[in-house]
RNA sequence: GGAGCGAUGGCCGAGCGGCUGAAGGCGGCGGCUUGCUAAGCCGUUGUACCUGGAGACGGGUACCGCGGGUUCGAAUCCCGCUCGCUCCGCCA
């Protein structure tokens, strides 16, 4: 959500802002709905001044004088409550509206309209070359022992799977490595809740637009969040926070649920693309400040790549296009790791700022030294999501009889072990 | 799941139809005091929106968990919901 004042002060910034991330919004509505708003607002209040004044006579006075003051403020009700009637529709319309102002990018976002025309910015690492015929993850990891699929396909339907053996344990230690890599850069542990309500959802800005993506335990009227990112901002709602409690940067660590209702029929093979999943997840809710902001952005981008390059895993970092940007997204890099098999770099991380779309929804503030209530701005990056990132292990590291060599950075997570060996 | 109790400002806590944006205390801030001194005294102290103003600041409206209702008037009465606590039951 962005700041009303805002828009109507800006409609240009957030027209281009519509076009570019091609957003479906009609902003004349909601300028026209904003106008009602405030122009009935203004004659409520009119109306309640004239009733608080009346009220307040009404036991001073007496006999005719009193009586004709009731009828009056009778009316008055009456004028009333025609008028919040009224508002009542119009106030949805605006607050619905206003879900689905799209955050205006930063000024170095390439305007585009697909993934092509992302930014490559940087590689790091080369892909291997093999002096033999390598195998696909999927071919390795049942191999291997490290995955079941048939099993669960049967009970628990398509893009399900069973990490089994090591490929439990490797998953255990690529989460670890991470999550100590970020707390060792001073950010807290949370593993929060990952079923809540509606709330979180829409002030976390993944509802109403993307609610086909989540999961709904409609008995309860709760929801399986996609990322720990939601419980975490959402730790902060309706809270006025101190000054010198910001940055406040947390590594978070959940199953994440995803429908990808979008995506049938893609990616359905292997370890790719699949409902469910375990991500840390890096979150920082800092000052309302772009500067301190694109900062917070660089240190959630570089924690990544050190993740990645303690594992020793080529990959490159692409600034993301307008269109590629989320509704409440003012910047995006995403973080991609070669992978053997596709012959390609394949997303494994993205980092966002949001600056205050997040927390206006949620209601997360600050206190300034003078006095003012902010918004506080928000980032979050992907420290790192299994078993996504088991397929460049395990292509990346495979060995010509089969077996797969454990990265340095994961031994000390594995008893120390140094490979994993094809079943007998 | 059953029974009961509760939700008031940053915190504690009073109010239980008009005089209450809300007593009192704590905390915070400003000032005074400097022989009660790791103290005393005085003042001040919420949030959001609308509106006037360059600003300082002023006017208005709303908010006593949330949403509705009764009433000329609701923190106070009624209904629904949410959350918390206690007891019973069930249980990783």
């Amino acid at each position: 959500m962005l700041d009303i004042n805002f828009i109507r002060e800006n409609p240009d910034k957030i027209r281009t802002a519509i076009k570019n991330k091609q957003v479906n919004l009609d902003l004349d509505r909601l300028l026209e709905v904003d106008q009602a708003r405030r122009s009935l607002t203004q004659e409520i209040e009119a109306l309640r001044q004239k009733r608080n004044s009346l009220s307040s006579s009404i036991p001073k006075l007496k006999g005719d004088e009193r009586e004709n003051a009731i009828q009056e403020s009778k009316t008055v009700g009456q004028a009333l409550k025609a008028d919040e009637e009224k508002i009542q529709s119009i106030e949805a319309e605006f607050k619905n509206l206003m879900l689905f102002v799209p955050g205006v990018p930063a000024p170095e976002v390439p305007v585009g309209t697909g993934e092509k025309d992302n930014i490559e910015l940087r590689k790091w690492g080369e892909a291997r070359k093999f002096d033999f015929t390598p195998k696909d993850h999927l071919e390795l990891a049942l191999s291997l022992g490290l995955v079941n699929f048939d099993g669960p396909r049967q009970y628990a339907g398509s893009r399900s799977y069973a990490l089994t053996g090591d490929g439990v344990l490797l998953e255990l230690a690529v989460l670890q490595l991470a999550l100590n890599h970020v707390i060792r850069k001073g950010f807290t542990a949370v593993s929060p809740p990952i079923l809540v309500k509606e709330t979180a959802m829409q002030g976390t800005g993944f509802f109403p637009l993307h609610f086909e993506e989540s999961y709904a335990i409609e008995k309860d009227e709760l929801f399986l969040t996609g990322t720990s990112e939601v419980g975490l901002v959402s730790l902060h709602m309706d809270q006025i926070l101190s000054e010198e409690e910001l940055p406040i940067r947390y590594a978070g660590i959940s199953d994440c649920f995803r429908r990808e209702a979008g995506a049938a029929g893609r990616d359905t093979k292997g370890l790719y693309r699949v409902h469910h999943f375990q991500k840390v997840e890096q979150v920082v809710i800092c000052h309302a400040d772009p500067e301190a902001s694109l900062k917070e952005h660089m240190l959630l981008l570089q924690n990544s790549e050190e993740i990645l390059q303690a594992l020793e895993l080529p990959h490159r970092i692409a600034l993301a296009c307008s269109v590629e940007l989320g509704l409440g997204q003012i910047r995006k890099h995403e973080v991609e790791t070669w992978m053997p098999s596709r012959q390609t770099y394949s997303e494994t991380h993205s980092c966002s700022t949001l600056h205050d779309f997040q927390a206006r929804r949620s209601k997360i503030r600050y206190k300034t030294e003078s006095g003012k209530n902010l918004h506080c701005y928000t980032l979050n990056n992907t420290a790192i999501a299994s078993p996504r990132i088991l397929i460049p292990i395990l292509e990346t590291y495979q060995n010509k009889d089969g077996s797969v060599t454990i990265p340095k950075a994961l031994r000390q997570y594995m008893n120390g072990r140094e490979i994993i060996e094809p079943k007998k």
